[in-house]
DNA sequence: GTTAACGTGGGTAATAGTGGGACAAAATTG
DNA sequence: CAATTTTGTCCCACTATTACCCACGTTAAC
């Protein structure tokens, strides 16, 4: 599958609806059948994957050998989760829930992550992502950890 | 089949009734014929199976080696047993035992687990999720404890 | 400069969720 | 055994929410 990539503003709107990028939304197989399902993530904002890529996620969570913490892990997922089609101007909408977890006002950043795709509050984001000056920081510290990268 | 995803909250009325959310209705297959297998469940709650889902776990009941402890395992899931039809308005009945059981007032929550449901009283999952701060922790912790994930 | 596409907002009709009433079957009691 | 109460099922009705649709303004493309 081609590759989310990209990061695009945009607003949410009274009903807690957002705007998919046209671009990322010609990326799109059929069957994901026009559907992103969205949960938490780590760090304060949200995953979007196409049904079909959240699926292959699935059939890992069902092969996990049951325990009680893989079954509260899981709940945790689901807890926050839900499948939204897109309406006909390409929007997705967020449950109430979601919008809180992610701190989203008005101002919503959405970040291609190759396979899926994250929702962060703009202003959440910048902050994560942090001055300039510390990119080269982040860069040379992840790279010297043994990544594989060269 | 498709799975269910999300979660949403009801409430049970006073004749112990609980609506399903409409898009798992939609979701059932014809062979489970409007029909939840609605049981005791680990860590509190209840899990409602479509009907045919939940023959296929009787199939793997019927498999186990008997013994002892398996003859205890089965008395247990089938004492708080019972199948539910859904009205007209899309709603299962509870048993007295079952709200018991869950410690079910009035808010309810609807978990979709794919193939399955978790009916939980609201307080109880909340209290068993935790707190907001803990999601980072338990994500982390669970996908570098060599789950295959990434 | 004109046309098409994209992002945003809002109105309306259909559906979903909830509560309660009516009827029938079962249980209880005199 | 009959009368009465209780339990459970089915059905109807109200209200809130959702999903669908249309329309505008802006941006990008030709």
């Amino acid at each position: 599958m081609a590759r989310f990539r990209g990061r695009f503003d945009f607003s949410i709107d009274q009903k807690g609806r957002i705007n998919i990028p046209s671009k990322f939304r010609k990326l799109l197989t059929p069957e994901a059948e026009d559907t992103f399902v969205i949960c938490r993530a780590p760090d304060g904002c949200l995953w979007a994957y196409p049904k079909d890529e959240w699926e292959k996620f699935e059939d890992l969570l069902e092969v996990m050998p049951i325990s009680r913490e893989v079954n509260k892990f899981q709940r945790v997922i689901q807890n926050t989760l839900n499948d939204s089609t897109l309406d006909k101007q390409g929007r997705v909408s967020l449950t109430p829930l979601q919008i809180k977890i992610a701190g989203i006002a008005k101002e919503v950043s959405i970040i291609g992550r190759g396979k899926y795709l994250e929702i962060w509050a703009a202003s959440r984001f910048e902050e994560y992502i942090g001055k300039d000056e510390s990119f080269d920081q982040v860069y040379y510290d992840t790279i010297q950890s043994g990544t594989g990268l060269s």
